[in-house]
DNA sequence: CTGAAATGATACGGCTCCGAAACGAATTTT
DNA sequence: AAAATTCGTTTCGGAGCCGTATCATTTCAG
């Protein structure tokens, strides 16, 4: 189960999973995949100011990527009852099964790489 | 030496690596990756024609990805001689080292994965 | 040799994103 | 309760990329 990569199946993975990313217009910004994982694979809570200190962007970037993200529907913004000066980010429905698309994409093509 | 991958593993690989593309300011879209790793692992020649079939895009957009490429000199255009309509996508040593860097992040967060 | 076809580049209007600065709302401090 | 701080959003000017349509150059066909 050890993940042992020679570097041109690194690149012909990195290829094919873009390539699969850009031919589906499945076409999140780098950005907006990280934000979107930070918060499926970390535990919550995440507050903007939090996941903006984390990846080391500015607060916009992160606001307008939950703008756009929230339109697909993928994150939900809420306020935090506790401090209502807080949004607080979470998961949907519709965001796990990108999500696990993401995955099952990458397993794919790792699965296809040359021995 | 098979690449066998968990989700959870696939998703945190790809968290990281985009992770650190955005940490660097090495900001290429998926586009833009997608066109340069064709160049890097296809045999040539490439030309512009070619290169947006293969993507399902259109030919602007490889002219303007091999505009921008080209002014980071990761990649160099040159007029085929044989027919001086196309014009021949070619490597450079700057992009060669770029690619390699690809590589090397991709496997250095692989090897961090957990097991 | 002239018109048609092929190739890549460009013009255009539209959209998204960027960082810096300013802003409103909520909270904390004094 | 007034002032200062914190948090997220919005605004602004600027930049990049998108697809469609058009253009210039080169080649090919008749």
């Amino acid at each position: 189960m050890a993940v042992d990569l020679r570097p041109s199946q690194a690149l012909k993975l990195l290829h094919d999973f873009n390539f699969e990313m850009v031919r589906d217009d499945h076409d999140l910004s780098a950005r907006q995949i990280t934000i979107l994982l930070t918060i499926y694979l970390e535990p919550p809570p995440h507050t903007v100011r939090g996941l903006a200190a984390k990846l080391n962007v500015t607060k916009p970037v992160v606001t307008r990527a939950l703008d756009t993200m929230g339109r697909m529907e993928i994150l939900q913004r809420r306020r935090d009852p506790a401090d209502r000066r807080n949004v607080l980010v979470h998961r949907t429905v519709k965001g796990a099964l990108y999500v696990e698309r993401l995955a099952d994409l990458m397993l794919a093509k790792a699965k296809e790489l040359p021995l």
